[in-house]
DNA sequence: CCTACCGATCGGTAGG
DNA sequence: CCTACCGATCGGTAGG
């Protein structure tokens, strides 16, 4: 691996648990390997570098996206939607938490961000669910958009603070049952937004699938 | 106000704001509008006074616990308890982004917390849960544990960065619609909690309410 | 409650 | 990619 990448990867991992100034350059410079002034030849200053790490996870973010967003025009979106954005912050929890970070520590950079990259995308996904009322397929007294922010919420301050919030759940204090929180979640977020109906209709074509045409 | 709590409240707003980490004591100090040797007179050093300040918020936590365990006796005892504890932390969302910066920066010490001084009252009110759970009122498929730390979580996370999610609710950029959240929020709670007979059942009781006897 | 001061560490630069 | 070094700021102490 390239040093660049090798300084990213350190850092993300520094920043999501320590923070920004938690985290000092030398910290990240030995754990590469090299000296801190030659870490800052790849990268001009520290708030460069912590600018890069927050960019290479709306990066990889807008990588899986397109997916995404096909998925949802698909029969089954609900489940796919939420279970590839799950899979996204678990597959690296320091994603939810350098996210949950800079809203704590910038709320007016983190609040443009999400009316530039957020807003947009997240209304189409409101109008489909929307549709979904009127056809009677999600409760009426839903509002999309306030639910889907919870959601997201749910799943990335959830991902972010999982291993703690599980040493509940397992009274050993060995394994910390993070699928037990993970498979509630999903409890959560389906019935709170689908009508028995609805619920019905969405398990009828699960039972379906494989064996119906496409 | 004595030079104690002022210190206590200074230094609440700014651990709260922008972390351990990121809160100088000489700024806290110039807040107060004392020297900085003079703050370490009344607190022997940074992370004694960022206890205390933790301290409080927990102590102020305990004075309301009974209040909140009494209201879980009670008939409406759902409505009481969520709102009580969404009133707390909106009260000063303060208290929920030091927990939320706590959980963050000493995952191991909150872990400790939780289960010393939350998983014992949790236990209780899943026990009111599951005892709804046979009556019919509780969904069978809710796992009481999980999804009582959701709800924490969703309040707590959800207050400590509320101003920030509002942002995508109002359009203008003016006002942050945080009531629009919050009734969100109890309804996801509500409505994946009980079974239709159970939320019928509450209703009634609401209706009756004031007109019963008592 | 203050002034004066301590060693340590910070982000960043010079120069090679 | 390194050594050497900069001014600024940190938490904390001495002494009054």
């Amino acid at each position: 691996m390239d040093v660049r990448a090798q300084i990213l990867d350190v850092a993300t991992r520094r920043f999501a648990a320590h923070g920004y100034d938690g985290t000092s350059l030398s910290a990240i410079a030995d754990d590469v390997g090299i000296k801190k002034p030659s870490l800052l030849y790849h990268f001009p200053s520290k708030d460069d570098l912590h600018r890069a790490v927050l960019e290479q996870v709306v990066d990889r973010w807008n990588a899986v996206l397109p997916h995404l967003l096909a998925a949802a025009a698909s029969q089954d979106r609900f489940d796919t939607l939420l279970s590839e954005t799950v899979r996204f912050f678990t597959e690296d929890p320091d994603r939810a938490r350098l996210i949950l970070r800079e809203t704590l520590d910038h709320p007016a950079a983190m609040r443009e961000r999400l009316l530039v990259a957020v807003a947009p995308w997240l209304e189409v996904i409101a109008g489909y669910v929307r549709r979904a009322q009127e056809s009677g397929e999600v409760r009426a007294d839903a509002d999309p958009e306030a639910y889907l922010l919870h959601v997201i919420h749910l799943v990335v301050g959830g991902v972010a603070i999982s291993d703690t919030l599980g040493i509940v759940l397992s009274r050993d204090g060995a394994s910390s049952d993070i699928e037990r929180l993970t498979r509630e979640l999903s409890r959560i977020a389906r019935v709170s937004l689908f009508t028995p109906e609805g619920l019905a209709r969405m398990d009828g074509r699960r039972a379906g699938a494989g064996s119906g045409s496409h």
